[in-house]
DNA sequence: GGCCGGTACCGACGGTATCAGGTACCGTCT
DNA sequence: AGACGGTACCTGATACCGTCGGTACCGGCC
């Protein structure tokens, strides 16, 4: 693997990730003597704090450029922003995937104790539930373009094998995880399904909130924010429970209560041959 | 948008004539397109239903290709797949984003059956909802690189504006919101939050899954679905509500499993540790 | 020698242009 | 009536462009 500016998104990952056209084939040409830092002296270490600072500089260019140029900014564009060229991002990032988990552990950084403060702020815990939601519906609207980027980064290339993006949702859910892990274990029940749970909820607010987004939001923020912690708090067992008179679902074959738009091609192949015969 | 803008865009006639007024604005759904729809003889609508087929087995193709090359395939590859090159395929899509809203809507029909197979499949609600699960998550083992292609799609390539993609979690949690509504009218209560639960729903199994599937399946799939049935039915209320004993979640004192830094701000100069490294 | 940074470039990929055919429909001329 | 040319679509292929992520190679600073 490449020396230094790694340090951050390969480590973890044994195996090089490939893509699928084999164009980077040289993985070990670099001098990988020196890897380990045990040999690191002065000259080497002297460094240390500029890259770090260079790394959040650079961090910092890119959340400026997105606000610029949109969710789709570009490396070009990004490097611009920071004063410099692309090579010297690529030095401190060893590629776009890599940047774009810095940034967001670094979004990541500010939510989140936004998030726990909201929290903090009552001890009733379906209030907490319903500020964290609240603050994670205020970072949104705080700036929608890099929410973009940081939630539907198309980064990535992924290419047949896992993915190993670590995108905001992932890091926020990994925290809703932990906690509930905690509060789980604190409860003395089984902590098993904290993973699903935490992960769930960020996916619960996630998705509502892009859908309130796309459809140009039909409702206040604060009606969001309650619809969802009702949901969030209560489940669906709400939609049904109240009135226990009629069943509450499409019994047997009900017109599919559906959107206006299921007639897209439903049509299954029937249907005499068009114009030429085949298609030539 | 573009779903059915076809072929029709870049040409011009000799000798043209009233190209009637300009009203591209796409109206309802079904081709109408054709600017000069009164000319529409049989020579034109001759066509229509190959070219109804066509787009179909492009589709077919492209979920081909999908299971040869992953869920990052190109162009090129899903022309190849299907037989022909990719001008064919751009006759009969105006881009790559049109072919995957043609896809998401071909899984889609296959998926909603399902899940509303498995709905019918029971009389108690909560059955319902986890057979929904279920069926949801079969389907993601079933194929998870058609999956990753259709709910992971890196297509749209939005620029600063609204990106009117319309993905399978779209078009699945446009029905779950139609289905929510349609219940809780029925139960008389109020319909406004049914587009956030049917979506925030989704959300929350969708992302449950990925975790799950990102993290090479923790658990069996059916505990899997256990725990989102739990938390989708009774919500997050269950967490803390058997033991009332401490305060559910307090991010304090414990060392909380949070990325060690508190500083948002660019540069805390002092440590020299390198970027903090969590576990990832 | 370490590191930094820049220019110029590569290669992949989405998308287009332009070629060279092929076939059913239409209006018209005979 | 039938023949005929034009029309309005189709099909395939090759070659190309623009963009953008990523790299080779160079010079300069310690």
């Amino acid at each position: 693997m490449k020396a230094e500016a790694v340090r951050r998104s390969s480590q973890d990952k044994p195996a090089d990730l490939v893509r699928a056209p084999g164009n980077v084939a040289h993985a070990g040409e670099r001098r990988e003597s020196k890897a380990d830092q045990t040999t690191r002296d002065r000259r080497d270490s002297r460094w240390d704090e500029h890259r770090r600072q260079r790394r959040e500089q650079l961090v910092q260019a890119t959340l400026t450029a997105v606000g610029r140029h949109g969710a789709g900014v570009g490396m070009d564009e990004i490097a611009a922003e920071a004063g410099t060229s692309k090579t010297a991002v690529y030095r401190h990032f060893t590629d776009r995937t890599d940047l774009y988990v810095a940034v967001c552990e670094r979004v990541a950084q500010q939510l989140l104790p936004k998030l726990r403060a909201a929290m903090e702020s009552s001890h009733h815990p379906r209030e907490m539930v319903a500020d964290a939601i609240n603050a994670y519906l205020a970072f949104l609207e705080a700036d929608p373009e890099v929410y973009r980027f940081v939630v539907h980064g198309q980064n990535g290339h992924f290419g047949r094998d896992a993915d190993p993006i670590t995108s905001l949702s992932d890091l926020v859910g990994d925290q809703a995880a932990a906690l509930m892990a905690l509060t789980l274990e604190q409860a003395g029940r089984d902590p098993g399904a904290a993973g699903a749970w935490g992960h769930g909820v960020v996916g619960l607010v996630r998705s509502a909130a892009d859908w309130w987004v796309r459809s140009e939001r039909p409702m206040l923020r604060t009606e969001l924010a309650a619809h969802l912690t009702d949901l969030a708090w209560a489940g669906l067992s709400g939609v049904v429970s109240p009135p226990p008179a009629t069943s509450p679902a499409p019994p047997t074959s009900p017109a599919p209560p559906i959107s206006p738009a299921p007639p897209i091609s439903p049509a299954p192949p029937t249907s005499p041959a068009p114009p030429s015969k085949e298609d030539k």
